[in-house]
RNA sequence: GCCACUGUAGCUCAGCAGGGAGAGCAGCUGAUUCGUAAUCAGCAGGUCGGGGGUUCAAAUCCCUCCAGUGGCUCCA
C-alpha cells in the first residue's frame, strides 16, 4: 500500500483541488488535521494537508465508497422503486443492501452496465451541507435513510448528502471526485441480508462488488480470486481423498478416509506432545452423558435446541456432548485438591456435537461435529496470568506449524453497561450474601437468594480481575490485539485467535477462555492454605480450536502441498516399467519398515502416466526407479519443485526421517 | 432458520424453447514394457437429488421436500 506523508500548504478557504495544483487521478481526497476532505471542498483554515493517493489503504476506501454509491445510482436507474439501506466499503471491495425485489445473477450483469455507462459519463460527485429538516426532506420515502438522520443527526445541525447527476445519498465522504474514477468495476455477489441484523425487521438484497485504481488490478485480483478457490480444502480435500461428506446419510458430519486420518492423526500427536510439555494430561471422556449434567452445567437451559438429545428405552434423558468442559469436572471432583495441587489440567482431543442449523454448515470450518483440543485448568485466580501465557506461547508454538502465517488476537470484554448479559457475583446489602446470577430479560429485579431482598448489587471486582489477567498475559507475551467490548462469553472474558482461510474468510480457532460458571454450578473448590475451602476458577482452551477447522487451514495455507510429516503420501515410488516391480518392493519394504509413508505404483501405465495420475495426491517426494537405479542400488528422488538427485536409498530414508522428525515445514532434500 | 444460486456416471461437465441419457478422465479387459505432467483399443458404468403434478410423452415445464455453495443470523 502507497502511504505517503507529502505535507502541502493551503490556506483557509482555499480548495483543496486547487492548493494541490496539479492534476493527479491518483491523488482522491485530502487529509486535514487528521480529518479527510474531498478534493473540492474549501479548507477550514491555514495549515497543510497531506494528499490521500488512492493506492492508500483510506484512498483505496474512499474509492470503493464512492463504488457503493455508483452501484446505488445504478440500481436505481433500473428498479426505481428500491429503497437504499447502507453500502459501506469492506477489506477488499464494497456492498449496497438495499431493499428491493430479489433480483438474480443476470440482473447484476445489468446493473454492472449501468455502472460503466455512468462511469464513463465522468459525473461529478458533489457534497452538499444540509440542516437536519432538509435532510429529512430529501429523504422523506426512505425509511433505512430517515432512520440514519434521526440517529445521526443532533437537532438545529448539518450534514452532507453527496450528488451525482440525478443520484443523492445522505453520506459523510468523502468521496472520489467524479464517477470517471470507477471504472473498473465488477459486481461479485448476491446475498441477502436483515435491516440491522434482526432476522423480523425488512429483508434487504445485498450486492457485492470491489473496484479497482486501473484495469490491470482488478483483472490480477479476479484471477487471485480464481486461484485461492483452487485451494478450497474442499475441493484440494476431494483430489487428495481426504475426507466424504454424505448427504442423506450424515448431513454436515466429515467422514475420514485413510488419508484424513493419516492427517488427524498426526495432528492429535503433535497436541499430545505439545500438552505433555506444558503439563496438561491426557484424559478420556465418553460422548454421551445423561441430561442430568446438562442440567447442571446449564448447557440445557441456553442450548438444548442444539443438541442432539435422545430418551432411552428405561425413561432415561441422554445428550450427546456439545462440550467436554463437564466431563473434565467430573473426573476433576472425583478427589479433594489442596491448593498446592493447582493448577489441574486436563486436556483431549474431544469430539462434540453441535446441531448447526442448515444454512451454517459447511465443509470443516462447520461441521456439525468437531473434535476440539479442549483443555480445562482448575486453578487459583493468582495462577491466571502465568497460564494464560504458557497458552499464548502454545499458539505461537502451534501456528508455526503452517510456516508463515498471520495471526488476529482478539480480547473480547464485558459490556459494563449491559450487564443483563452476563453472570455476575452480587453482594446482598441487607443480609451480606454474596450470589451469582445472570439477569434476564424481562424477568424482573433480582432478589437475594437467601433473605429475599431486592436491595443487591452488582460486585464486578472478579470480571475486572479475570480481563485484567488476560489483558497482562496478552502484553508481557508482547501480543497486538484488538479489544471488543460487549464480545465476551456471558461466563467470562476470553482471549480469541483468528486465521484466514483461502478466499479472505476469518475463522476463529484458539480460544482461552476465563470461566466464572462451571465452578459456581459444580460447586469447584480448592483447600487452601488455612484448611479452608475457597472458590477456584477455571480456564478453557483450545489451541488448533477444532482438528476440522485447523485441517481445513492447513490444506488451504498449502494447497495440499503439506509438509512432510504430515503429508498422507511421504513417497511415491514409480517403476519406469513392470521389470523394476521386484527391486521397487524392496525400495518400498525398506521404507516402510522405517515408518514412513510410502506408495508403490504397481500398474502398467507409462512412467508419464503414472506421474501425471499421482499429482492430485500431492505426493511429497516421487521416486523413480528403472535401469539405472536397478544397477547403481540407488534412488532418483524429485521433491515438490521438481528438482530430481540421484541417492542411495538409506541416504534418503535418512534426511526425511530428519525431516519428518523435526516436523520441518521445508524439504530436506 | 432467511435470501440467491446449484444438484445428470467415482470425478469434471455437456444435454434443458418436452420426443433416443452423452463426453473426457478414473475403473475393468487386452495389447504396449516405456526415464519424469496423459501409449493404443475394447468393455462396463446413471432411480438425471427425492416426491408430486401438467402432458400422448418430463433430465428438460410447475409445485414441494432434501442436500450443497455464497452471504445474513448464529457459533457455548
Amino acid at each position: 500500500m502507497h502511504e505517503s506523508s507529502t505535507q502541502i500548504p493551503i490556506k483557509k478557504g482555499q480548495r483543496f483541488a486547487d492548493a494541490l495544483g496539479r492534476k493527479d487521478g491518483e491523488i482522491v481526497a485530502a487529509r486535514f488535521n487528521g480529518s479527510l476532505f474531498d478534493l473540492s471542498s474549501i479548507s477550514p483554515s491555514d495549515g497543510t494537508f497531506e494528499p490521500v493517493n488512492v493506492h492508500s489503504k483510506d484512498g483505496m476506501r474512499i474509492l470503493r465508497h464512492s463504488a457503493a454509491h455508483l452501484m446505488a445510482q445504478a440500481t436505481l436507474q433500473i428498479y426505481p422503486k428500491a429503497r437504499l439501506n447502507a453500502g459501506p466499503p469492506t477489506e477488499d471491495g464494497f456492498y449496497y443492501d438495499i431493499m428491493m425485489d430479489p433480483i438474480s445473477s443476470e440482473d447484476l450483469g445489468n446493473i454492472e452496465k449501468a455502472m460503466k455507462k455512468l462511469a464513463e459519463e465522468n459525473i461529478p460527485i458533489v457534497r452538499e451541507e444540509k440542516s437536519k429538516d432538509d435532510l429529512l426532506r430529501l429523504f422523506h420515502d426512505n425509511p433505512f435513510k430517515i432512520d440514519k438522520i434521526r440517529d445521526n443527526v443532533p437537532d438545529g445541525s448539518k450534514s452532507s448528502i453527496y450528488v451525482q447527476g440525478n443520484f443523492k445519498d445522505f453520506c459523510t465522504g468523502p468521496h472520489v471526485p467524479s464517477t470517471g474514477y470507477l471504472k473498473n468495476v465488477k459486481l461479485l455477489s448476491l446475498a441477502s441480508t436483515n435491516y440491522k441484523g434482526d432476522e423480523k425487521r425488512e429483508k434487504l438484497v445485498r450486492i457485492y462488488g470491489t473496484v479497482f485504481p486501473s484495469d490491470k488490478e482488478l483483472k490480477d485480483y479476479l484471477k487471485m480470486r480464481e486461484e485461492a478457490l483452487k485451494r478450497d480444502h474442499r475441493k484440494v480435500g476431494q483430489e487428495m481423498d481426504l475426507f466424504v461428506f454424505s448427504s442423506e446419510r450424515a448431513p454436515g458430519f466429515p467422514l475420514y478416509t485413510p488419508n484424513g486420518t493419516i492427517i488427524r492423526n498426526e495432528l492429535i500427536a503433535f497436541m499430545h506432545e505439545l500438552n505433555a510439555r506444558n503439563g496438561w494430561q491426557d484424559v478420556s471422556t465418553p460422548h454421551i452423558f445423561t441430561d442430568t449434567m446438562w442440567k447442571q452445567s446449564g448447557h440445557y437451559a441456553k442450548y438444548k435446541d442444539n443438541m442432539y438429545t435422545f430418551e432411552f428405552k428405561d425413561g432415561t434423558g441422554y445428550a450427546v456432548k456439545p462440550m467436554n468442559c463437564p466431563g473434565h469436572i467430573t473426573i476433576f471432583e472425583r478427589e479433594p485438591h489442596s491448593y498446592r495441587d493447582l493448577p489441574v489440567k486436563y486436556s483431549e482431543p474431544g469430539q462434540v456435537y453441535r446441531y448447526e442449523k442448515s444454512g451454517e454448515v459447511g465443509g470443516l470450518t462447520r461441521p456439525r461435529t468437531f473434535t476440539i483440543d479442549d483443555g480445562h485448568g482448575f486453578m487459583r485466580a493468582d495462577q491466571l496470568v502465568d497460564e494464560i501465557k504458557s497458552i499464548i506461547e502454545m499458539t505461537r508454538e502451534t501456528f508455526r506449524l503452517l510456516g508463515e502465517s498471520k495471526l488476529d488476537f482478539e480480547l473480547s470484554v464485558m459490556d459494563e453497561d449491559q450487564p443483563e448479559n452476563y453472570l455476575i457475583e452480587y453482594v446482598c446489602q441487607k443480609c451480606g450474601t454474596v450470589f451469582h446470577a445472570r439477569k434476564v430479560a424481562g424477568e424482573g429485579e433480582l432478589q437475594c437468594p437467601s433473605c429475599g431482598s431486592d436491595e443487591i448489587s452488582p460486585d464486578l471486582s472478579k470480571w475486572k480481575e479475570a480481563t485484567e489477567s488476560l489483558r497482562t498475559a496478552l502484553k508481557e507475551s508482547g501480543i497486538v490485539y484488538e479489544e471488543l467490548k460487549g464480545e465476551a462469553a456471558f461466563y467470562g472474558p476470553k482471549i480469541d485467535v483468528h486465521v484466514a482461510d483461502a478466499i479472505g474468510r476469518k475463522w476463529q480457532c484458539s480460544t482461552i477462555q476465563v470461566d466464572f460458571m462451571m465452578p459456581i454450578n459444580f460447586n469447584l473448590q480448592y483447600v487452601n492454605q488455612a484448611g479452608k475451602k475457597e472458590n477456584l476458577v477455571m480456564l478453557h482452551r483450545a489451541v488448533f480450536g477444532s482438528y476440522e477447522r485447523f485441517m481445513a487451514i492447513l490444506i488451504e495455507n498449502f494447497a495440499g502441498n503439506l509438509p512432510t510429516w504430515i503429508s498422507p503420501m511421504q513417497v511415491f515410488i514409480a517403476p519406469v516399467s513392470e521389470k523394476y516391480l521386484e527391486y521397487s518392493e524392496k525400495v518400498l519394504a525398506d521404507m516402510l519398515k522405517k515408518g514412513i509413508r510410502a506408495h508403490l505404483d504397481r500398474g502398467t501405465d507409462t512412467l508419464n502416466k503414472k506421474l501425471k495420475m499421482i499429482r492430485s495426491k500431492r505426493p511429497s517426494y516421487i521416486v523413480v526407479v528403472g535401469e539405472r537405479e536397478l544397477e547403481s542400488g540407488n534412488i532418483t528422488v524429485r521433491n515438490r519443485k521438481n528438482e530430481q538427485k540421484e541417492m542411495t536409498v538409506s541416504g534418503f530414508m535418512d534426511a526425511i526421517s530428519m525431516e519428518i522428525r523435526e516436523r520441518s515445514p521445508v524439504q530436506a532434500i
